[in-house]
DNA sequence: TCATTAACACGGG
DNA sequence: CCCGTGTTAATGA
């Protein structure tokens, strides 16, 4: 059987006949960590299955600096994707490789078919926007209402539970240009969780130890 | 008050 | 030497 990793991952949600499509007719796409999955502007053709692994979803501003929205892990799938599904076809957003990664890419146009064919499908698709909105209105509440001491912090936990290591290889400069600040801050706010004991500073590396 | 920018010293690879 | 880190001073919001 193709694609043994797609029908375990999703065998309890969907039907015999929807997983063999899903066997059929999608393409397995491994990435390395670091690699562009999807830029701004970029015309949607497939919609992404994750299958291990995590994916960076980034928004610019103007000034063409990065924002870190939040990241998509196994058995999520792309809002961004569901949305150019109902209207345009150009992604708003950039969808960088956290780790190396394995996704299930399904042509887009089977999506259709796939509503009107599979209820299954129908309530993972509407499942799935309804998770990736909830989870946009968190990152936006975040942005906006958190100080930044919050927002590291987060930050901190997800690189962690999405890289499956308390313990991070990271620069203070990567996570300054992920939170939208200046390294400086970044260090101190790193240097006063140190002194509270949550976490341990080195040379390229960030250990949390209780946050 | 707190973030940003620039600048500097320290130290490890 | 180069890079990452820790800090400070000046400036602005």
């Amino acid at each position: 059987m193709k694609n043994q990793e797609a029908q375990d991952l999703y065998q309890p949600f969907f039907e015999e006949a929807l997983l063999q499509e899903i066997a059929q007719f999608g393409l397995k796409k491994s990435v390395k960590e670091g690699f562009a999955l999807m830029e701004i502007g970029q015309k949607v053709t497939h919609m992404p299955l994750m299958l291990s692994g995590a994916i960076k979803i980034l928004q610019e501003d103007k000034e063409g600096n990065d924002l870190l929205l939040y990241f998509i892990e196994r058995g999520d799938t792309c809002a961004m994707t569901l949305n150019c599904c109902l209207g345009n076809t150009k992604s708003d957003i950039r969808a960088i490789a956290e780790i190396d990664s394995e996704l299930l890419m399904i042509p887009i146009h089977l999506m259709d078919e796939w509503m009107v064919k599979y209820p299954s499908w129908r309530k993972f698709v509407f499942e799935s926007y309804h998770i990736r909105f909830k989870e946009m209105l968190q990152a936006i509440d975040n942005i906006a209402f958190s100080n930044m001491d919050e927002r590291l912090t987060k930050y901190l936990l997800d690189l962690a539970s999405v890289r499956g290591s308390d313990t991070i290889k990271i620069t203070h400069q990567e996570i300054a240009v992920d939170l939208h600040t200046s390294r400086v801050v970044v260090s101190r706010l790193l240097k006063k969780l140190e002194n509270k004991k949550a976490i341990a500073l080195n040379r390229n590396s960030i250990e949390i130890i209780k946050l």
